[in-house]
DNA sequence: ATGTATGCAAAACATTTGCACCTGG
DNA sequence: CCAGGTGCAAATGTTTTGCATACAT
């Protein structure tokens, strides 16, 4: 079910037709990781009307509400995923860009136990695993959505 | 001791002196993590001359070649070590970019485990934590360097 | 010599910003 | 109506590339 007006208002941001266009891609495609060159693109192709610009500044005032994450898989550009709020990694294939989304209890208390013994607080982390899936008819290559 | 020609040599890598001049200040800065910027304005304070294209091009070669590490912290340029052949993970302070690096026996056989267990076989990771100081006296933010 | 490396300037990208116009409440 | 949002184009910051020159072997 795609995310609505609420959902923006309840954030403080005004409730206008790129945000929700935007909003409703990332709910409709909840397992993609895009950027935001995917997102204006697929709004384009889906023959909505926006710029590039308003893609760029929505998608980091989304992200400072806490509406999306952003992630910095390898390459150049960033990607974001709506954040459902519950907290996970990601394990990407080296061979086709398949995105795995994970969880891992014993990696999270580690973590909060190693900054700990530093003398730090843990706010946050970033973890990506690269790995090679062994299925042989793993895809060759895809932007990287799911 | 600062690498010399043979490490070149030895991944195949004709001598040249840029070159060895960045292999020289990444090895003299071995516990730092440079830009391609910081490195190229390193070497001008210490009356080097080198271009910063060439900085850009040699930091690649040595990525490839296995003598640089090059990671991807927050913020929009890569930042390059020497790769000693230890690996290990960092925690960057939020407050002072303070840098700690770190090994975890238990995170690095969790993460081999998730993998196989979705289907993957694990080849690299990316693992940063971001974390507050509790030192009183952290300084304020620095370049990122050690 | 001669193939490769370098330096400079220009190009290529991803992203941000200035500004005039439009829109939501 | 009016603050704030949008679109476009131009600016920015990082990294890459084309090409003539310089260098290592």
């Amino acid at each position: 079910m795609s995310l609505g007006a609420k959902d923006l208002k309840k954030v403080g941001l005004k409730v206008t037709l790129p945000r929700m266009k935007i909003l409703n891609l990332l709910a409709a495609q909840a397992d993609s990781h895009l950027s935001a060159e995917d997102v204006y693109k697929c709004l384009l192709e889906s023959g909505e009307e926006i710029g590039l610009a308003t893609v760029y500044r929505v998608l980091t005032q989304f992200e400072a509400a806490g509406l999306v994450k952003r992630h910095h898989f390898e390459g150049p550009q960033s990607v974001f995923e709506l954040d459902e709020g519950t907290h996970h990694d990601h394990l990407v294939c080296a061979n086709c860009g398949e995105i795995v989304e994970f969880y891992d209890e014993i990696i999270e208390e580690r973590q909060r136990a190693i900054s700990r013994e530093l003398g730090f607080e843990l706010q946050e982390h970033s973890m990506i695993l690269y790995a090679e899936c062994r299925r042989p008819n793993c895809p060759k290559r895809s932007t990287g959505n799911s």
